[in-house]
RNA sequence: CGGGGCGUGGCUCAGUUUGGUAGAGCACCUGCCUUGGGAGCAGGGGGUCGCAGGUUCAAAUCCUGCCGCUCCGACCA
């Protein structure tokens, strides 16, 4: 490709709106321009290096018996009604109305319609396993789409099905995939790590995210030192602090002016925080969740929504929380309030003589204990991991890391088959739903992590695997013929032996031309000027490095394949 | 959803307080000159000042409503 056909438009100042480096150097460098809020259109630039990290990912779905199909992304909304998604996606989801005003959605997933597929055509456990995958676009309204192409509205996403005909079935087709996505993320030459997660809109139980790297990420991970433990947050189990033997006493009402906080209570009553009980108030569908945990601790909302089997969950507000008879500051577990879910933490359950709220304004109760003073609706793990936790499976130390959720898997057992029929016949002639997994990888956010993992001041540095073009191939002087011929030569030889190259025909200066092949991260620059016009060596620089080195006539194609093989 | 900021040529922004014929740098076009890390000179093209109303002799500037973008928050009683 001649740079002067190209349509690469790079910047000198990335537009004001730009937060991130991969979202700033996606725009500078001309690889993606903005068409709406969370929605980008890919130029050619972005779409050659998207078409190769799609086919890292169809070589390795392929590789595990996986098989392509393309399924609709207008989906009618008779599917999601029955499997009780429609309601549950929420804002999310893009709808739309037909002219007979028939409703529908942008695909935000493809469970209902990939479901609903295969229950038609697969009648017998001999057509089982099937594993069917397709990479489009999909659509999902996020609340704050941010980061350019890291978060959204539109995106480009793999996604996998797996159907089997029983949970060992199961577990085999998740441990291919979960091979073959640290095998694609490996190739795409991210540094990442596969945490356990939580399944949230998706459903089912047992789930991986891989997480790239990476201190722009949104998620938050905790992984053990000493063990092969690694979790999100929100997912990370914790087990219940070991209860001190010491004696009960009689619960008292005491009066608390003004310390609504738990760090002001414990001040005042001059007792440990450690000796508190905080509480958090949610609103849900089955109503006010009152969460529970130590003073010093934090709730995890994710588990709560899980542990009250709710659908969804947020803040409650101080009317919602007076109404169910209780007061912000001051909320407590003791007997008294109507209509709220009591979710108390498993460590709570192991302390004695605690302080907590005593649903009224100004007042705390001391010396309440559990078994006697209260009865919780549940009692579970509620909160959310800290650093300086013990690892849950083996004690060990633990460290936090942020990352960029790139993919993730999920096993669904028969939730979905069950809502839909989706069934096979056993060899009894049994009738049994289909035991199904999912599993998706967002194409074009991994593009985006790469950057994030991957740059410097001057620009992109991609790896050799997915970058757009290998070489760029730069005459210094562009009204030198000597040295155009000579580049134009080098181009035609290169690209004649399958090496991926961008020959700089502009007349521009050779800065300009330099800082434009640092911006767009060409792994390799070959430069052409009075120095090499003479002797005929090539002389290539390393975008990662900074090296320079020379390759003598005649050698050219080894020494750029050999180069690119260690990028 | 709540709160802040912004909307002026392709990009970055000034001009708005105090109304009076729309500016700069970069980018773009032509010519000269230059050519190993974003040169210089000369000439030139390009803007419904987000949209719609209103006030006024006169609105980018004041008023009202809408739209869009962006950042923070969704932190814990």
């Amino acid at each position: 490709m001649r740079f002067s056909q190209l349509y690469a438009p790079t910047v000198r100042e990335a537009p004001a709106e730009a937060e991130v480096v991969s979202h700033q150097l996606l725009l500078k460098a001309g690889f993606v321009r903005k068409t709406a809020g969370g929605i980008y259109t890919y130029l050619p630039l972005a779409w050659r290096v998207l078409r190769k990290i799609e086919q890292i990912v169809r070589e390795e779905m392929d590789a595990k018996g996986g098989q392509e199909i393309a399924m609709p992304i207008v989906q009618p909304a008779e599917i999601w009604q029955e499997s009780g998604r429609w309601e549950v996606y929420g804002d999310e989801m893009f709808r739309l109305r037909d002219r007979h005003s028939r409703s529908f959605c942008l695909g935000p997933t493809h469970e209902e319609i990939v479901t609903t597929l295969v229950k038609g055509d697969v009648r017998s456990y001999r057509q089982l396993p099937l594993l069917l995958y397709q990479i489009q676009n999909k659509y999902r309204d996020e609340i704050r789409p941010r980061f350019g192409l890291l978060r959204g509205r539109e995106f480009i996403m793999k996604d996998l099905y797996s159907f089997d005909r029983d949970q060992a079935g199961l577990e085999a087709s998740y441990r291919k995939m979960y091979d073959a996505y640290s095998r694609i993320f490996a190739r795409c030459g991210l540094k990442f790590r596969p945490v356990e997660a939580d399944s949230g809109a998706i459903g089912g139980s047992g789930s991986h995210e891989f997480m790239a790297l990476a201190n722009s990420g949104e998620a938050e991970i905790v992984y053990c030192e000493s063990c092969d433990f690694a979790a999100n947050i929100e997912k990370a189990e914790l087990n219940p602090i070991a209860a001190r033997e010491e004696e009960t006493c009689a619960p008292e009402k005491v009066s608390t002016p003004n310390a609504a906080t738990i760090k002001a209570v414990c001040a005042y009553l001059a007792v440990p925080v450690e000796k508190s009980v905080k509480a958090v108030g949610y609103k849900s569908d089955k109503g006010v969740v009152l969460a529970f945990v130590r003073g010093d601790h934090e709730v995890n909302a994710v588990k709560v929504l899980n542990t009250a089997g709710a659908l969804t969950l947020s803040m409650a507000g101080e009317d919602e929380l007076r109404a169910a008879g209780t007061e912000p500051g001051y909320m407590g577990l003791l007997p008294g309030k109507k209509n709220v879910t009591l979710v108390v933490d498993h460590s709570v359950m192991n302390m004695r003589n605690f302080v907590c709220g005593a649903d009224v304004l100004g007042y705390h109760y001391v010396n309440v204990n559990p078994g006697r003073d209260f009865t919780p609706d549940f009692t579970a793990d509620i909160r959310m991991i800290q650093e300086t936790d013990p690892c849950p499976r083996c004690g060990g130390r633990l460290t936090k890391a942020k990352g960029i959720e790139v993919g993730q898997v999920f096993k669904l057992h028969t939730k979905y088959s069950e809502k839909l029929a989706a069934n096979y016949l056993d060899e009894n002639g049994k009738e049994r739903p289909l035991v199904m997994g999912c599993y998706g990888i967002g194409v074009s956010r991994v593009m985006a992590a790469v950057i994030e993992q991957s740059s410097d001041d001057a620009g992109i540095i991609w790896p050799a695997a997915i970058a757009p073009y290998h070489v760029a191939v730069v005459p210094v002087n562009a009204k030198n013929a000597e040295q155009m011929k000579i580049a134009e030569e080098i181009y035609e030889t290169l690209t004649a032996v399958g090496i991926e190259t961008v020959l700089d025909d502009r007349a521009e200066r050779a800065g300009v031309k330099f800082n434009d092949a640092d911006l767009i991260g060409y792994p390799l620059r070959v430069t052409v000027g009075a120095k090499t016009a003479a002797n005929r060596e090539l002389e290539i620089k390393i975008r990662a490095s900074g090296e320079v080195v020379f390759a003598p006539d005649g050698s050219w194609q080894e020494k750029i394949r050999e180069l690119l093989a260690a990028l």
